[in-house]
DNA sequence: ACAAAAGTGTTGCTTTTACACCCATGC
DNA sequence: GCATGGGTGTAAAAGCAACACTTTTGT
């Protein structure tokens, strides 16, 4: 029974403000509005021996009569500062041999949603950690195998979005519809049609749970606040099949 | 940097002939005809300490410089003696502090789907291997937290047959749309309206391959021979939401 | 007044469901 | 003939994309 070293590592992603780009497979031929946020991942500058300098995911070694959740829970904490209002779930686990220097290494990846909000800072042994948007990551340069990690990380992240109230997990924790909608298309990288996933998500029984109301959020009119609701799941899934794209044109 | 033991565990799936029950929570008030099958999931008596004599997955240590997938293909031919052809994924892992006497052990636990034929030997040190029906299974008898693992792999199969093409690794190679329903209406728990499945599957692009034709499988007349299909994924999914039941009364 | 976002109504199209019906075979 | 399963047609219902339109704020 051969021993390995155990780590975990996140796949942290938030949405940023700033005009996302469009995915080009998605919008090519409609004019389309500019997206109000980006999705972005959380990179480290790792400072010690294996890939040093080099970008990685925030993660660390299990301890020995540790979840692995929680392992998860205190990488985040030491080296993000991100508090405990994220959402995580499991990803994954990688174990190719030679995947890291120091011998054999499975990782167990999680997937962590973060809020709108939030400045990270760096701790321990990564030197800085920083939001990167998706579309500027530098896949060639990530060290060990984390450029397939955080690839299916999003991957898993925009697929989720379709079938569960994840999205919520972006929010801070009372959101509008509108604020909502911009993380649907930051995520997906393509604009959607205001006044139809208005009805979904309104529709939707369990999806949102209304509270109040909020004055202008953004040169609007005040609008009706919610929480993220008990259901996870989603039926019938939020289409981002067909070409649901649309919204207003640009000019 | 502390080490652990890595194991994989395997949920091997099937079908196998026979009446399955229906699941109470979907065929409540509709008459409905018995299911041409049943999900069943391999078993294995523990013939070694932990656990000696209990019911468990099949598994075992992960070697050094073995890839994951690699050392759950290994055991799933040492314990079962199954080919090569069975659909595996990577399910979760579990490392819960303490859920193995033996100290600190993380295990990749793996999901095999095979085709509805095939006996099963025992090998090394697994003394037995039997197919148990998932109504069956003896929940509070199983070893380790396999009885967690094995609902998140069955659960996991019953989800990813609404999206995705995996229904056809329990078929044999060639089958007929008769039998892909049959292991539809197994793995759900509930009959499916043959003509309206007919339709759905045979109008899929990329979801099956007509290669020739069959004479009497079983009473009927001569149907069509297909072929998985290259396609993956499904849109739009297969609807084992609402009350896709029905199927022609019982009597 | 104007822009910008919230929210509602409506229309035409597609998908889904439920079921009638015919076809081919074995007994 | 009759049962059994394969396969097609079809009409009602539901879901969805697209877009017109009203309301309510800030500038």
């Amino acid at each position: 029974m051969p021993d390995f070293h155990v780590t975990v590592d996140l796949v942290v992603l938030t949405i940023r403000d700033g005009d996302g780009p469009h995915r080009a497979d998605r919008v090519a031929s409609r004019l389309a509005r500019p997206l109000a946020g980006r999705l972005a991942a959380l990179l480290v500058r790792r400072g010690i021996d294996p890939y040093a300098g080099q970008l990685a995911l925030p993660g660390g070694y299990v301890l020995p009569h540790e979840e692995l959740a929680d392992a998860a829970y205190r990488e985040l904490r030491e080296e993000t500062g991100l508090g405990g209002a994220v959402h995580l779930e499991q990803l994954a686990s990688y174990g190719a041999p030679g995947r890291d220097p120091r011998g054999p290494t499975v990782t167990v990846a999680f997937l962590a949603l973060a809020p709108m909000l939030g400045s990270v800072v760096g701790g321990s042994d990564a030197a800085a950690a920083e939001w990167t948007p998706v579309d500027e990551i530098p896949w060639q340069g990530l060290a060990f195998d984390h450029a397939q990690i955080l690839c299916d990380g999003i991957e898993r992240a925009r697929a989720k979005l379709e079938y569960s109230s994840l999205g919520a997990a972006f929010c801070p924790p009372e959101f509008t519809i509108g604020q909502l909608r911009a993380v649907y298309e930051a995520v997906w990288g393509y604009p959607l049609d205001p006044r139809n996933f208005h009805r979904k998500v309104s529709s939707a029984q369990g999806f949102l749970e209304p509270v109040g109301r909020t004055s202008t959020v953004d040169g609007g009119r005040p609008a009706q606040l919610f929480r993220r609701g008990q259901v996870q799941a989603l039926h019938p899934p939020l289409t981002r099949g067909s070409d649901t794209l649309s919204g207003s044109p640009a000019g």
